[in-house]
RNA sequence: GCGGAUGUGGUGAAAUUGGUAUACACGCCAGACUUAGGAUCUGGUGUCGCAAGACGUGGAAGUUCGAGUCUUCUCAUCCGCACCA
């Protein structure tokens, strides 16, 4: 009688892996090879059940690849800098550095206990020196190449964790962090020009179609937001241009709509436009105007949302094709940061405009027909039409009549086709200590000047205040006084860190680099050709825009400097499901939280790990049940315990299939079925669940039948199926019986598949009546008269109108009265 | 409003891709063994019905010999984006 006994046993193997560092790649380039990736967790202190279901997806898939002979990297890290270790110095007084690392070290003990197969020696933390020093050299590498740059702007701003966030980390006018309300603020700060990208990065999601989920492409080919349209120029009459001291002599408008020009009725400016602050400067609007503007600058981006409102600015350009005159308006549905931030407005063809114009009593003119129908003013017709009113272009419809109008507006030199984006420049400072420093210096004479590569990394000192105002850094009394790199005069260090989605841009591909030159180089090219892309990469969905758009910029980056040659990081990506109790997200809050550790400790990792994979296929949501976590303890027990009737030997043994009873053929082709069910799941269905549920079938079918050559290879076959889902139970049983000889590809037998008796349904209008048993090789006149026969009693008295004989499944007789 | 998904027993979920709906597991019911246990084993368990049988995959229609699966419409829930000119 064996005992099962999870600690011991599993102890026991995590031991021998370490020794044995059973999980490090080879650097053997030759063999084929499989990257399987999963998100690095933040150091927040201890895994939650999210991240146990993340690397128990990818350890299956390591451990499934490594059993087919695959040289496989399976690496772990820690995106370790992030205001987390900065709050939690402020709250009870640690260092950042060492809270983080304290973490780290609590963390990697938890992989441990999980029996991942992580490689240790390629363990990293984002916030070790070297990791920064290769950081800050491509930083500089990408200053030079004019994809970072430093400009004023406005920003958004977190009070609550005092630095300004990205326009990705802005979540329905929220910190994506702390869910403080976002300010705007006016300041300096360095942006990566991922615009330049914004062609690229939409259209290659189209190499990704069948690798990633629908819905993570889609979210990022609306995040990116592509749209084309006509830039042209608004001019101010003379008027005008004497109020505003001729500083301005117009300003630039885009529209996707420029068949609609003929109905331009009005113009407004986004409240932070500069014509409109030039104005108020310089006192050219009365002070209730100035008050309005004022209010809507400052009104949060969900007020401003609300209702409309604007003023009139007195102002007036010339239509520019008409060249009629269009009065100026400031409006808060304008946006600075999109276009031009100023519109020309059609309120007979746009909702916005037209809401607008009902407002404030604007003219509503109709350039566009419905097609064999008449323009009505009621409310605005946003639809595809014929064109009327519009001079030379009447008569066409729209769609023409935009290709027209822009051809039009280039021919005469007033305005040019233009692609606009929704996606911004990537805003990267942030005014906090925790991260890594920009390796930038100012200089009173030479302004901003890039630190010298050989003085990398520009490590943050330890000797720091953290009060939680202001910068740390810039508080310090020393830290940022140096030298300018390249003219020796006293010069003051860039205080702002980088936004820590800059370290998660890049761990993929330090990844590939050999620990033994870590310190000699980011990563080589030759590593990075062998190892990439990444061919698995799991992963919650929460990351299906930042993270993920900003890796995708990064590697084209790097292509483009010469560091790597592919456009794309990852090859396949399995977006997880959130872990759930009692129908909500686990979280400390809601006091719904299962900690993976104390489920370790009262059953053991191969338990947790087994749940976890059969409670529900990966990509949906996971209910945890107590009830079911016992079942899976359950299940691995008698697993265990059975291989009691499995005899030792060293190969698969050979059985003569048509010598067996029905149970033991039954017993067979149950454990075939398991694994050619999981051939299918890892190679392309990742439904671990239906996976197990055939082992488990097998396994019911084994228990029927007493044949110790049946045992051992049911074992044989069914161990090796499970080593990634229950790793620690199965090497046990693999070292005592098959001196791990089994834990390596399997053959399917298809002889345990013939059957010499099939059993057919038989139906009635399609309705199931009866099974009736014939021979594989029975014709299919002899399939339907026994079929008759069998079905007699729903026969009587109707006439068969159509016989159907589907083979191997089913005889369908239809019939009338 | 736009976009993406999901909807099957008491519960988590299967269904070889158009062929006998509910595999596997949890729960529940009954029984066995007991050194009484939240252990183990055996059997049962979609709904209605004594039964024969009828009904049954959110709802309605359609295609088909046959639909959970395909088509159209519709309802509900979840997620993402949202004044983007």
């Amino acid at each position: 009688m064996l005992n099962y006994s999870s600690k011991e046993l599993e102890k026991q193997w995590q031991q021998y892996w370490a020794k044995d560092r059973s999980f490090e790649p080879s650097e053997d380039f030759t063999k084929p090879k499989k990257y399987i990736l999963s998100m690095f967790p933040f150091p927040s202190g201890r895994l939650h059940m999210g991240h146990v279901r993340n690397y128990t997806l990818s350890d299956a898939f390591a451990r499934y690849y490594r059993q087919q002979g695959f040289n496989v990297l399976h690496p772990i890290g820690f995106d370790s800098f992030g205001m987390p270790a900065e709050n939690a110095a402020i709250k009870n007084g640690s260092h950042p550095k060492k809270w983080t690392y304290d973490n780290i070290d609590y963390m990697k003990g938890e992989f441990k206990s999980l029996g991942f197969s992580f490689s240790k020696e390629r363990e990293l933390a984002t916030s070790d020196e070297l990791y920064t020093k290769f950081e800050q050299a491509f930083i500089i590498d990408m200053y030079e190449k004019g994809l970072l740059y430093r400009k004023k702007g406005f920003l958004n701003w977190c009070p609550s964790c005092h630095t300004v966030l990205a326009n990705e980390q802005v979540i329905d006018g929220s910190c994506w962090r702390c869910d403080s309300d976002v300010v705007k603020k006016d300041m300096n700060q360095y942006y990566f020009k991922i615009t330049k990208y914004g062609d690229e990065l939409l259209s290659d999601l189209s190499k990704l179609e069948g690798g990633w989920p629908k819905q993570v492409l889609t979210m990022q080919e609306n995040w990116i937001d592509k749209s084309n349209g006509l830039e042209f120029k608004l001019a101010f009459d003379e008027t005008s241009l004497d109020k505003l001291n001729s500083k301005f002599d117009g300003f630039s408008v885009f529209t996707t709509r420029p068949d609609t020009i003929y109905g331009v009725s009005y113009a407004a400016l986004a409240p932070e436009h500069e014509i409109v602050s030039y104005m108020i400067e310089n006192l050219l609007l009365d002070k209730e105007t100035i008050e309005k503007i004022k209010e809507m600058k400052n009104a949060s981006s969900i007020d401003r949302q609300k209702e409309k409102s604007g003023v009139a600015l007195n102002l007036h350009v010339l239509h520019p094709l008409t060249n009629k005159p269009v009065s100026i308006w400031v409006a808060n549905f304008v946006l600075m940061d999109y276009g031009s931030g100023a519109v020309m407005a059609v309120p007979a063809h746009d909702e916005r405009d037209f809401d607008f114009a009902k407002k404030y009593d604007l003219p509503v003119k109709g350039v566009i027909k419905p097609f064999g129908g008449e323009f009505s003013a009621d409310k605005p017709f946003t639809d595809v039409g014929e064109l009327f009113d519009s001079e030379m272009f009447n008569g066409l419809n729209s769609k023409e009549a935009q290709a027209k109008i822009i051809e039009y507006f280039e021919d005469k030199k007033i305005g040019k086709k233009t692609t606009n984006f929704k996606l911004k420049d990537w805003g990267v400072s942030r005014q906090r200590y925790w991260g890594a420093p920009i390796p930038f210096v100012h200089c009173h004479d030479c302004g901003i000047v890039m630190e010298k590569k050989e003085n990398l990394p520009i490590a943050l000192p330890e000797d720091i205040q953290i009060t939680g105002e202001g910068n740390p850094l810039d508080h310090h009394p020393s830290w940022k006084h140096c030298k300018c790199p390249k003219c020796g005069i006293d010069a003051l260090r860039e205080t702002d860190t980088m936004d820590t989605f800059v370290e998660s841009s890049w761990y993929f591909l330090r990844f590939c680099a050999s620990p033994k030159n870590w310190g000699k180089e980011a990563f080589s090219k030759e590593q990075i050709r062998y190892w990439m892309s990444v061919d698995h990469y799991i992963g919650g969905i929460e990351h299906a825009i930042l993270h993920l758009l900003y890796a995708r910029f990064f590697t084209k980056v790097f292509r483009d400097l010469g560091y790597l040659e592919f456009d794309e990081p990852f090859e396949k990506l399995l977006t997880q499901g959130m872990v759930l109790k009692d129908g909500a997200k686990m979280s400390k809050s809601k006091g719904n939280t299962v900690d993976p550790d104390a489920i370790i400790e009262k059953y053991g990792a191969d338990t947790a790990r087994l749940f976890i994979l059969f409670a529900a296929p990966p990509t949906q949501e996971l209910e945890w049940n107590d009830n079911a976590v016992d079942g899976a303890y359950k299940f691995i027990k008698r697993f265990y315990e059975r291989s009691v009737n499995v005899c030792k030997t060293d190969k698969i043994p050979a059985l003569e299939h048509s010598k067996l009873t029905k149970e033991e053929k039954f017993a067979r082709k149950k454990v075939y079925e398991a694994l050619v069910r999981a051939e299918d799941v890892y190679r392309e269905k990742y439904t671990f669940n239906t996976m197990i549920a055939g082992v488990m079938e097998a396994m019911n079918a084994l228990n029927l039948q007493s044949n110790s050559d049946v045992w051992s290879e049911g074992y044989w076959i069914l161990t090796s199926i499970m080593e990634p889902v229950i790793p620690h139970t199965c090497w046990e049983i693999s070292s005592q019986k098959f001196s791990f000889k089994n834990l390596a590809p399997q053959r399917v037998v298809d002889e345990v598949f013939v059957e010499n008796v099939l059993t057919l349904g038989v139906s009635i209008n399609g309705k199931a009546r009866v099974e009736i048993e014939v021979s594989p090789d029975a014709a299919n006149d002899v399939i339907i008269a026994m079929a008759k026969e069998s079905a007699l009693k729903w026969l009587e008295g109707k006439t068969i109108i159509k016989e159907i004989v589907v083979p191997k499944k089913l005889v369908n007789l239809v019939i009338k009265d």
